[in-house]
DNA sequence: ACGCGATTTTCCGCGATGTGGAAGATTTTT
DNA sequence: AAAAATCTTCCACATCGCGGAAAATCGCGT
């Protein structure tokens, strides 16, 4: 477990639901976690509720068939089924499956970890990755992980190219959150100017110490932002004449993928 | 509009979570509907809610980013970033991706339209649909479409290669369901049956009259359904020699998805 | 295998939270 | 432009959800 994930983030004039807001906390802290499940206790601690009311809503959510328990253990993770409830939306813009092809290429080309980032909300989730073959490779990061949009450099190119409104909206709205992965607003916000001004972003991993990234933004027709393709490795391997080598080929692979995405369009 | 979802079908003992079996229920609602949306009133009609708690309940959906008014009106209908909630759970069983050549293949040799169908808790989800080139294709079955589990002849197909307890637990729970689809628990049954008997079923289309189907399972190490395939076309297209000639076809697609499954489950 | 601490689950009275009728905006149709 | 339909806000009521406490269960360590 770990990541806090308060349910104050979206501070909201609280009327409507407050057990709406509470179940879909509870799927996006699941969404992230792998498929060992997290434990009750966990839950309720990142998200600030007491027990009981925890383990009601992961029963009705279980009860809705979101939530299962890994099999053998009683930790909750989300059901196989929930991937169904989005494929309509998926098929809208089925970016993970167009960009697989770039992803397997970039990674075998560079020998290190290619992830795919896409924004949600106000988070960006990791959509899918591939491993080269150098020895280290991100393995701590998984797919369907999530973080405040902003503090993941993928997250902060992405932030970039989606808007002046909607950046505003999401500094709002991840204010308080960014706190807990030691990021400050100044930080995330240089990191935007920077990915705006150069078209990509390089810099050291928070999460992983000792790593570096170097992320391109995925632009939609309109320009607007949609993901980002970025390469983590060792500090080393990502610096000076390297790097300026890698960039292109990242670039290359967004391109690939942002025009395959244009051509879905057509044909839809 | 139209498909009478009632929040009803999964009668529980009430206690737990009003509010959370109505969201998912509107988000279920949505899942099938195409990407022009839903008016509130249908929404609210289709499940039996005051406009009111419809209002406030899509409210909340809307703030937590599951659900968006498609642009210009204010019809509500998934939004986009729902497709990442599943990620997770979707790359630990990625049949869509791995069935999209198969698809496509059967698409282009039949020329008739080819659907992949998953179970998704008590309902039958398709998943994804290619178009051949004759003329008459399945065009009003949208991909995100639910069905009661047995409904479908995919559907019926799934349910006699999930095992005793899962036939027996979803014919209860979808009793009451299947009336709205004009029917009858025997119907479903029978199918079932025949479907355990053949390996496929070849029944008419019930939504769609002039039609025909013929479903085959897609079965993982196990033998369990993890889904299914099936070639829609006018009647005529369907029956005698032609069948027999398709048949084979569609076998060997479901097998070779059932392999790349396999191959897939190796690597993660 | 046994026992103890940690975790999950049930119970239940309180009250905040969600509810739906009715009325007021707004959009769409005639 | 008027009328109909739909969407949204308001508000008083009571239902539904809340969380403290206790019971049942799990699982870890010895």
């Amino acid at each position: 477990m770990g990541m806090e994930t308060s349910i104050e983030g979206s501070r909201r004039e609280a009327t409507g639901t407050q057990c709406i807001q509470r179940s879909f906390a509870i799927v996006r802290l699941l969404a992230g976690g792998d498929c060992d499940g997290e434990k009750l206790v966990d839950i309720a601690g990142s998200l600030k509720l007491s027990h009981p009311t925890a383990h009601r809503i992961l029963k009705a959510l279980e009860q809705e068939g979101i939530v299962e328990r890994a099999s053998g253990t009683q930790r909750y993770r989300l059901a196989a089924e929930t991937a169904w409830l989005g494929v309509a939306p998926f098929n809208r813009c089925p970016i993970t499956r167009l960009a697989v092809p770039t992803l397997e290429d970039l990674a075998q080309k560079t020998g290190d970890s290619i992830f795919l980032s896409v924004p949600s909300h106000n988070d960006s989730v990791y959509a899918d990755r591939r491993f080269g073959n150098f020895p280290l490779q991100a393995q701590r990061i998984k797919v369907g992980a999530r973080r405040p949009l902003g503090v993941s450099i993928g997250g902060r190119v992405m932030l970039g190219f989606m808007g002046e409104e909607r950046l505003a909206n999401t500094m709002r709205q991840n204010a308080e959150r960014f706190a807990d992965w030691h990021c400050s607003d100044a930080t995330v916000l240089a990191g935007v100017e920077a990915a705006r001004a150069q078209g990509y972003l390089s810099e050291d991993s928070l999460i992983d110490p000792g790593r570096h990234v170097l992320a391109v933004p995925v632009r939609d027709v309109v320009g607007r932002a949609v993901g980002a393709i970025s390469i983590i490795a060792p500090t080393a391997r990502l610096k000076g004449e390297r790097a300026s080598r890698l960039l292109p080929l990242l670039r290359a692979g967004a391109r690939d993928v942002a025009q395959a995405l244009g051509r879905q369009r057509m044909s839809a």
